[in-house]
DNA sequence: GCGGCACTCATACTTTAGGGTGATTTTGCA
DNA sequence: TGCAAAATCACCCTAAAGTATGAGTGCCGC
């Protein structure tokens, strides 16, 4: 392509370019002319499509949810072991009810001093009660105490 | 009563009426004449008016209806007289496997001493696994976690 | 009435459990 | 193959549990 093309080419490109320019004004002032003209009805147009808008906002702000209600089953595993307190083996092992009463505390998970406020006494109390009844069960831990009591059936 | 009072009555009621004619008929008129004023304002509310009622019905009649989901639990008691684990709860609590050999173990009453023995490890890893346990079973004493884990069937 | 037992409490001491931190190695999974 | 989680271990410190001993009170049965 030689230098001369390029000229050329370029005056056509500008000579279009004037074209669009001139008909796009053009048309814009005969779009002017039309919104002088029509200045109630677009203005009526635009109060139209602002509340309607409007309207739709407001239904869907509003509108009240409908309320659908899915019903989820939960597995629960319970084992129904009826525990029933073996009075021979109390009787057997010599727990008394005070120490039977500081044993089921135990196996709650209670520890000395929530064992004391709860039966109200000392917490020293409760490890007197309890250093006796690990006699009694022949253990040295609270929870080998709880493991022996439930073998036993002493507790649940 | 008289006739008389009757008569001079209906003139005060008569005289009344009328009064309030006019002043209704001059208030109509300076109605009228706002209405003629401000048309343009009240042909603009009257549309707005309208399409608010078109947009809310539009968006009534198009828009998806809004579903609100309510989940409702329903517990499905399972009941089981053998144990077995619950392989849920073990997920949910997030205990691994040595965790729950250590859980069992301590259950059984064994001391930490006990323990590490019975799986070769040593007394800090069993503190280790015991300590993370406790944190998984939101207790912070052994008993506590038992008593918890036999309640959410991870151990017997 | 008195001994025995259950219950209560205290003090002093030892042992065990538990918390916190940090580090290394294994292992399962993407 | 590389990363995250699990598993392993150590050290230090505090809290809780457990032991030992002694002592006071109240109840029951002989």
């Amino acid at each position: 392509m030689t230098t001369n093309t390029v000229f050329r080419n370029r005056s056509v490109l500008i000579y279009g370019l004037s074209l669009a320019l001139l008909m796009f004004l053009l048309k814009w002032l005969e779009w002017r002319f039309l919104v002088i003209d029509h200045a109630t009805e677009i203005y009526a147009g635009c109060i139209a499509v602002l509340f309607t808008g409007l309207g739709i906002w407001l239904a869907l702000k509003l509108a009240r949810p409908k309320v659908q209600t899915v019903i989820v089953e939960r597995e629960v595993i319970i084992r129904t072991d009826s525990f029933m307190l073996d009075e021979k083996q109390l009787e057997a092992t010599g727990i008394s009810k005070r120490e039977l009463e500081v044993l089921q505390l135990m196996a709650e998970g209670l520890s000395n001093e929530q064992i004391a406020e709860r039966i109200f006494v000392s917490v020293n109390t409760v490890k007197t009660h309890s250093s006796k009844l690990f006699g009694k069960l022949d253990v040295i831990r609270r929870t080998h105490a709880i493991d022996k009591a439930r073998k036993l059936n002493l507790i649940p």
